[in-house]
Formats: C-alpha cells, structure tokens, sequence
DNA sequence: TCGTGACACGAGCGATCGCTCGCATACCAT
DNA sequence: ATGGTATGCGAGCGATCGCTCGTGTCACGA
C-alpha cells in the first residue's frame, strides 16, 4: 500500500505538477481514500518527501556505482566516464529531474540535497588528493567548483536540450574538469 | 502606491519566505487594503513576478555594465573581472537571491530566466568568436558551458558560503574559465 | 457650495487545501 | 458462530487562500 501511495504521487507529480498535486488527488489516482494516506504517512510533505528521497538515492546509487568502478583508471577516463555516467544516470527520469529541479521549492529539500552533494564533493576531494600531480591547489577548493560544475551542466543539458552533439558535450565538461587540474601554463 | 506594494512585497518574500506571501499579508506590510492591491495589478502573481523583474533587471544591468566597459582588455582581465563583478552583483541582495533561487519555484520564473540566460550566453559567444585564437570548437558551445559554470559557482559561493577564500575562488573560477578555452595540451 | 468621480477600504465570498473521525467491512483467533 | 481488531472509507471540518464589491471618503471643478 506503502508503494501504491509512492507510486501514485510520483504519477500526479509527473503529470499535474507540484502546484497541483494535492492530497486527494493523490488518493483518488491511487484509487483509495484520503483518509487512508495517513495511516502510512504523517502528511503531505512526508510524502512528497518520500518520492523525492526515492528519486535521490535511486541517482545516487546509480552515481556512486559508476564512479567507484572505475576510479582506479587513467585521470581522462574517470573523468570521462563519470560525465558519461551521470549523464545517463539523469536522463533515466528526466521527467522527475525536472519536477525535482524546477518545481518543487529547492528549499523543501535543501537538506537532502545540500548532503548528498557534500558527500560527493569529499568523495572527489579524497580522490584529487590522493592523484599526483595536480596543481598546488586545495583539493577541497578544486572538488567543490568541479563537482557543482559537472552537475549544473548536466542538468541543464538533460533539461534544456542544447543544440550540442552528445559526444561533443562530454568531450567539452570532460575537457573543462581535466584543464582546471592541470598545472598552469603562464 | 506601485511602489509601496512593490517594497512590501520585496519585504515579505525576504522574511516570511515565498510560502507564506499571501496578498493579505502584502497588504497588511504596505499598510493598504486588500483591495486595492487589485486597482494596481493583475493579481499576487503579477505582484511576485513584478518585485523578480525589478531584482532581475537590476542584477542584469549591474552584470552588462561591468562586462561591456572591460570588453577591450586582455582575456585575462576580461574573465576575471568579469568573475569579480558577477560576484559583487550577486552579493548586493544575497537575501533575495535566495528567495529567487530556493524558494520561488523556478517554473514561476523560467522564461524570464532563460531569456537573460541566452541573452548573455549570446554575448559571450560572439566576444569568443572575435578572440583569436582560441581551441577548435564552437564558440556557442563553449558560451553555453561557461556562462552556466560561472552563474551556478558564483550563486553557490554567494549562497553555500563555502570555506574558500574570496580572492582564491574568483582566481580559481578565472582559471577554469581560461583553461578550458586554450589549446589542447595532449 | 455642491455634485461628482476616483480611490481606498475591509468584510466576506467561493474555492481549495490538508486532514480527521465515526463508521463499515473483512479477517482471524477463539 | 462470534467477538475483537485492524484497516479502508469518505463526508466534511476548520483554516486559509486569492479576490470581489458595496460602501465611505475626499479632492476638485463648476
């Protein structure tokens, strides 16, 4: 039952939108009655909270996945693949990407993604750190611009369709993370 | 009395957050009747999406002066000028900032958005396409990346706070940006 | 002085919201 | 068969929303 509600919210979130997926709503597509949301969630929030959190760990799991598979490669190639990967791992919903990022008030799930970001920036931190040579810059400094960087751009790619080859635009996000780690040239 | 309503409503999106701007509550700040709100615009969404224009025209005017009157200089100079200005500009009302970006939902603004997004993403392809010499590719592709990396880092720095000292973010933002338009190393 | 029109007022309308609670139902141990 | 319990139901509560409209006020031209 859990799951139905789930599923259903994630439909009128999908389709309606935040602005109108209300609590009826959600129960009449889940075809049960209001009264019995609450016996499995504490509120509206709650479950918007939950759909949410799905999405996420679901993003994560398929990041992290990608990325610790292939760290032991060549600087290029986990560069590379990580794009491509994240890549990928976006454009599996990118409905709900959209609804996540552009709907719904980042302030109703800052927590949420200001830690899933922070875990990434350490991750990449760790990793820059332990590469040699990178220029003498703090691996932390360097992690936290190139994390937020890769994922804006990715996002937006997935959700405004440039007009960019796919190829082009991963060989260009991967060429901008590796020249900001090179030493510099003067 | 525009005005009024407009420095009202600024007042209530900054402390009561943009949930909790309802038109009473507007009008109550202004220290005018509900109603007349209405003899004046269109409804609340007129009145939010005016206080946006005015902190959005305001932004962009405040980002093309400084971007147009250090068009000549060296590349160098441009982007980290450029860096520093954008910085500045956002820093000015870092309070609304936030409203704008974690609390409206971006769909309530989007088009306003993307039209300033790609009137600047224009600009600045057209200044990479009169540079020489710069990396075989597109200047349209190469504008489209960094004018987000940068808006996305700046807002963040403005926003996160992050443990970076100022100087050394802008010099490293700088360097990202130059880095990623010169030759290939390979 | 007086008629008039523009403006501001604010109680309250209709709609919608998230949510509750008394009731019906179905299942199961006794 | 029966009593108890857990669970789903759905009408509707109270609150809040954006917004309206009948009313009062006042400045101003005739």
């Amino acid at each position: 039952m859990v799951e139905r509600i789930l599923e259903a919210a994630h439909e009128v979130l999908l389709v309606e939108g935040h602005d109108a997926a209300s609590t009826n709503r959600i129960a009449r597509r889940a075809g049960i009655s209001p009264g019995s949301l609450y016996q499995y969630f504490d509120g509206k929030e709650a479950i918007v909270d939950a759909v949410v959190a799905r999405y996420s760990d679901d993003l994560a799991a398929r990041v992290a996945a990608a990325f610790t598979t292939n760290l032991g490669a060549r600087g290029e190639t986990v560069a590379h693949d990580s794009v491509a990967a994240l890549l990928a791992a976006l454009e599996a919903d990118a409905e709900m990407l959209r609804v996540v990022t552009e709907q719904l008030p980042l302030a109703h799930h800052r927590e949420r993604l200001v830690a899933l970001r922070d875990q990434v920036t350490q991750l990449v931190a760790t990793y820059l750190a332990a590469q040699r040579p990178t220029r003498a810059v703090e691996p932390e400094t360097a992690a936290w611009l190139l994390v937020r960087t890769v994922e804006q751009l990715t996002v937006r790619y997935v959700l405004d369709a440039p007009s960019i080859a796919r190829e082009v635009f991963v060989s260009e996000l991967t060429h901008l993370v590796l020249a900001h780690l090179e030493p510099r040239r003067t």
